[in-house]
DNA sequence: ACGTGTGAAGTCTTTCACAGCG
DNA sequence: CGCTGTGAAAGACTTCACACGT
């Protein structure tokens, strides 16, 4: 168990996984040694901000040479539990949820989806993959016996607040929200949304109007 | 036109589509002013960070009444370029590609997705509803012709960097990015990442492994 | 009396810059 | 000599708290 001090700022545990992935790619690479600099470039951060943020888990890397690559991936996937299997259940079967349910890309990093459920009668009984979608009123039952903690949220607006407060009443303490709606969680919950059209929305602010009529294959560099 | 100051950070232009999104909720029902309070309780945010957010666009808000929904509302689509349609290319026609391309919730946001590329023969010449999915190396020159500024990305971590480095040459200044991995860019082009991996392992550093067991219907407040 | 808009204060995060180790 | 780890400074963002308009 790392000692670690429980005052890390969130937006540094945030970055984690990034470091993570460029460490993994790094890796392939078969380079031994990285350093702040060239973790940088690779996750689009700066040398100051990596080894501020790896040093409020203590001192990974030797000076003069930087971080040896396979030890400073496996401490922060130690720091993450991401040695551990996490079952997750993942709530509406629609288009988005199904999609969900196919990706590979949860399970390949431990993150396995257990169980679906959904509202709509349609769909409950449906197979995807090796699951059945069962109703969402034995969900609350199934997650506690179970002690899942982790869950996606894959259901319409409407539906989020409810099913999230039912979700916390059964003891998950973390979720990955894909409905485009703030949710309200006890103290103890942690909740990520994903929004895509919110994403887009906040983009387009930079762009002018104007440069939409920008056509052809003109250079003028703005 | 606007004549808001140029220096508005980008967490609060992030903040404008979430409450957007909680105004429009608002307005169905038929509610006509809301306070920063009620608008802090809808988003999950502060009234001082709303009232705070909304200053740097001036004044929407009337003294002892609050904002005026259906006007506030009809001022963030203005500062965001809500109003007009964004065309949107998306590069990738893989399970997750085909998701967003059938996805409805982006066309009836004002983000329409006009062409759909992929390297990949077997899936090149496919329908996806009333797109044809088109060799990758069109793009460029189609993107440009058409004055498309906005893409989405979803294509494997391997291909993203160079997809990116062909949609900016070509043009776009804003990036939905799907793909796992760090992508670099121009100045002049913006790149929000959406990685549920990513989010997931951050949402993991605040479970501890040992949460793991406490199964059943203990209730222990910890 | 209610609730905005905003100086000023407080807190959080990033960046600088350099001592010190390998 | 190169590169980490970290005090200290700078900068960004949030929150307080209240004057003021309605």
């Amino acid at each position: 168990m790392l000692d670690a001090p429980n005052n890390i700022p969130d937006v540094v545990i945030k970055r984690l996984p990034i470091y993570s992935r460029a460490l993994v790619q790094i890796l392939a690479t078969r380079q031994r040694t990285v350093s702040s600099n060239e973790l940088a470039m690779a996750t689009g951060s700066t040398a100051a901000q990596i080894r501020r943020d790896l040093s409020y888990f203590g001192g990974f890397g030797k000076q003069g040479k930087g971080y040896d690559v396979e030890r400073l991936l496996a401490a922060i996937r130690e720091i993450l539990n991401l040695n551990e299997q996490w079952p997750v259940v993942l709530i509406g079967a629609g288009s988005l949820g199904q999609a969900v349910a196919r990706y590979g890309g949860f399970a390949e990093q431990g993150f396995v989806v257990r169980r679906v459920f959904d509202h709509n009668v349609d769909r409950i009984g449906m197979r995807i993959n090796d699951l059945v979608v069962q109703d969402v009123r034995e969900m609350a039952e199934l997650v506690r016996q179970e002690g899942i903690l982790v869950a996606i949220l894959a259901v319409p607006a409407g539906a989020a607040q409810k099913v999230a407060d039912d979700l916390a009443k059964a003891g998950v303490k973390a979720i990955l929200n894909y409905a485009p709606s703030t949710i309200q969680v006890p103290d103890d919950v942690r909740v990520h949304d994903i929004d895509p059209v919110a994403a887009l929305q906040s983009l387009t602010y930079y762009l002018t109007p104007s440069e939409a009529q920008a056509r052809g294959v003109s250079h003028r560099v703005s």
